[in-house]
DNA sequence: ACGAAGTTTCAAAACTGCGTGAAACTATGG
DNA sequence: CCATAGTTTCACGCAGTTTTGAAACTTCGT
């Protein structure tokens, strides 16, 4: 990771300004952890700073704090929000627009699993029955190198698909499990093997 | 130099052509999931067709069947190798090398959690442990501005690094279990807590 | 040892997606 | 109803990735 970093931590206690280090290495690790389970890197970044700030903050804070454009921002809030991560915030007197992240992490997992994993491994599912149906008459043709072949894939198609409906009911369990809280999953893990 | 007609699907029973609507069909299905989970659309597509081959095919094949470059399917294939999802085979009197799919699944599946993913969560663990040594000192500062924005974040800080872990335990039980065999996998997924 | 068949490497082309900045739009206060 | 602060949208350009095609390399048969 970074080779160096340098001692001296610029705690401003001014609203706006630059991240402390602490935060630049967090939001910048989750970062990089959103963009490999396939966000926008941006969108990790954006959504710890609000995370990590004791207050909501505004567009054009995140812009400084992220050194974003002002597009780059609102789009990236735009997003968070359609996936329920961040919330918008009305301060009284503010004039401007606040933000502020959803801090039940176990609610934003089970959204993102049940909406975006789940409608993924549906439609190979749905692939791959649709694939089932279409061979299944071959392995009755007459034409033995035909059905050989039909049969093969048959069996092979459908261990596919046992391991997908498998994956399907893991993320079931999880989103259940997290949609009432974490202890029963730590619970499973922890214990009984 | 390539005309691709997706002629006909008529099962040709000859070794080199185009792939079925099936295979086709299936093929990139698990081409989508896996660029979905961060690798190479082809390395999906040319997985799957090995996998659904009655037989081990040569680069040839695989360049006809998916309508890619020669350097393609080498770069693909070796890339496949390293992740040890398919096989060289030696056909005697075969001049050309074959190739075939890895036909365990599971065994697949464990390496690229335990290779790919550990490593990512492993890294957002440094990073968020470190943060956190950083911020413990500012704790007990003598600034009320200053310690309790360090309090608040330490307290979110560790309940990302609390997730992280319950993330990379829950890794560690699919890597297992998976060394073993998926029907543990499947008594706790069905057979409820 | 030579040449044909097969395979790998690599630089450049083609593609993809992200972020920018400015213009359009909306809401708020005077 | 205008002026201004704030926000959203969008065409463009840049950067990172993927794919290609051809040249270099390896292997095997004669």
């Amino acid at each position: 990771m970074a080779p160096v970093e340098p001692s001296s931590e610029p705690l401003a206690s001014k609203p706006t300004g630059d991240l402390s280090a602490s935060e630049r290495a967090v939001s910048d690790a989750i970062g990089r952890l959103m963009q490999f389970w396939g966000f926008k890197r941006n969108m990790g970044r954006l959504w710890t700073v609000l995370y990590l700030s004791e207050r909501p903050l505004t567009a054009q804070d995140l812009r400084d704090r992220l050194c974003l454009s002002t597009g780059a921002v609102s789009m990236t809030v735009t997003e968070l929000l359609r996936w329920g991560v961040v919330k918008k915030v009305w301060l009284q007197g503010e004039r401007r627009e606040h933000f502020a992240a959803e801090g039940n992490l176990w609610k934003m997992i089970s959204r993102v699993l049940r909406e975006r994993e789940q409608a993924e491994i549906l439609d190979t599912i749905t692939a791959m029955e649709e694939a089932l149906r279409a061979i299944e008459p071959q392995t009755r043709a007459e034409d033995p190198e035909v059905r050989d072949r039909a049969v093969v894939q048959y069996e092979r198609i459908k261990q596919l698909l046992e391991l997908a409906r498998l994956g399907r009911q893991l993320l079931d369990a999880l989103v259940s499990t997290a949609r009432l809280d974490a202890s029963a999953l730590t619970r499973f893990l922890l214990g009984g093997r």
